[in-house]
DNA sequence: GATTAACTGTACTGTACGGTTCAGTTTATG
DNA sequence: CATAAACTGAACCGTACAGTACAGTTAATC
């Protein structure tokens, strides 16, 4: 066997080239979807030919699927790691982390697009779910638990509550934007809807400073 | 101006053509999607000819507006109205009804359709809020509002307080139905949380029997 | 039973798109 | 500079589909 060795500069163009076509299908895919996407539109955009996207990619399903594992390793939810604040404060910027990213057109986009498509690739569908909600909600539960553990909060299920919470917060914003019945910027209904949950937390699960401790 | 005078069975018949029709494109868009649904699909579906689909909708868009105009109007959302048990069963029946909706194939199918094509017609999809989200979450409010003028809950803001509760309930269970992660029956998954969510939601905004009142 | 509204079935048009082919060009390699 | 890998651009094939046209049929009306 006589290893191929491919040299550095034509790797380096081809995965250039990878790289622009990607970047045009993620556009054209979240923008327009699945079905009403054409490679034509994908190629003209990427400044590639269809034979080059058919070389790399193999199929417009194949192109998809590499574009949603692509965006589902790519992104980061910005999650304010919790410095010394207090918890009213550290689920107030967790939950205004979550909904804002949720509600920006990007994440909707794919969002539309998982909900759609999803069914068709469910391994795809389980990456996103665990690197996904899954991870965020582990990391919302191991606050609260650890809150528990310093006396701070009194939460006896975590990761449950976790998921109350952050979900609570995708509401009628959530449905709103989805449907496109509410345009950005929603910062002052998130900041609402963010302290509503966060009360409604606290009266659930917090201590009351000085006044009536839970039995 | 003659009156047209249209008889009587001419119009039965005329109007049992189009209810066939809706049904049948009911049936495939809810299955396939807007786009790759068919009308030579539809017509076979309904026994009928795509001229008559023509004549009656216009175009494809407008059968479809026709259908998701007509699924708004005919859903009926299982509210059990609450009758003399505890807040902690009537709000359990409240949530179990609406995610056991949510989560059920057609509900679901729906939400896929106004997701996607949603912000292409704004007023169906405020129709869809109107007479879905908002309306449940109006219900379910007004019920906190009793019951807190009776006593037996404590809840200030009942209509922000019903947002949550069911939102909150509207979390991973759904999201993964709807990427097709989860298949039904899903009664054990819900009844948990259910149990869950309510539990949350008296410790909040419960009056606990006879033990620490709250100040 | 003649008239007519509504419908069926089929064939057709035009277009858009997934996928393929290929001739010619760019670009790195040795 | 000759070679070869990778790419472009454009033409092309087959098919699917929205929408139209129309000839023939069903069925209610008077």
């Amino acid at each position: 066997m006589t290893a191929p060795e491919k040299p550095a500069k034509k790797r380096a163009r081809r995965e250039s080239r990878i790289e622009a076509i990607q970047a045009a299908a993620e556009a054209v895919f979240l923008e327009r979807g699945y079905e009403a996407t054409s490679l034509d539109a994908v190629a003209r955009r990427a400044n590639a030919s269809k034979a080059t996207i058919y070389a790399h990619f193999g199929s417009k399903l194949g192109l998809f699927e590499a574009i949603i594992q692509n965006v589902i390793a790519q992104v980061q939810v910005p999650l304010q790691a919790p410095g010394s604040v207090p918890a009213a404060e550290a689920l107030a910027r967790f939950g205004a982390g979550f909904i804002t990213f949720m509600t920006s057109p990007g994440p909707l986009a794919f969002y539309r697009l998982l909900v759609t498509k999803g069914t068709d690739m469910p391994e795809l569908a389980q990456l996103w779910f665990t690197n996904g909600p899954r991870r965020i909600i582990g990391i919302v539960g191991a606050y609260l638990e650890d809150r528990t553990r310093a006396g701070e909060l009194d939460v006896p299920e975590p990761e449950l509550a976790a998921e109350l919470f952050l979900m609570s917060l995708r509401g009628t914003i959530h449905l709103q934007a989805l449907t496109g019945l509410l345009k950005p910027p929603f910062d002052e209904l998130i900041a609402a809807k963010v302290r509503a949950a966060v009360t409604m937390f606290l009266r659930a699960y917090g201590k009351p400073p000085a006044r009536s401790p839970r039995p």
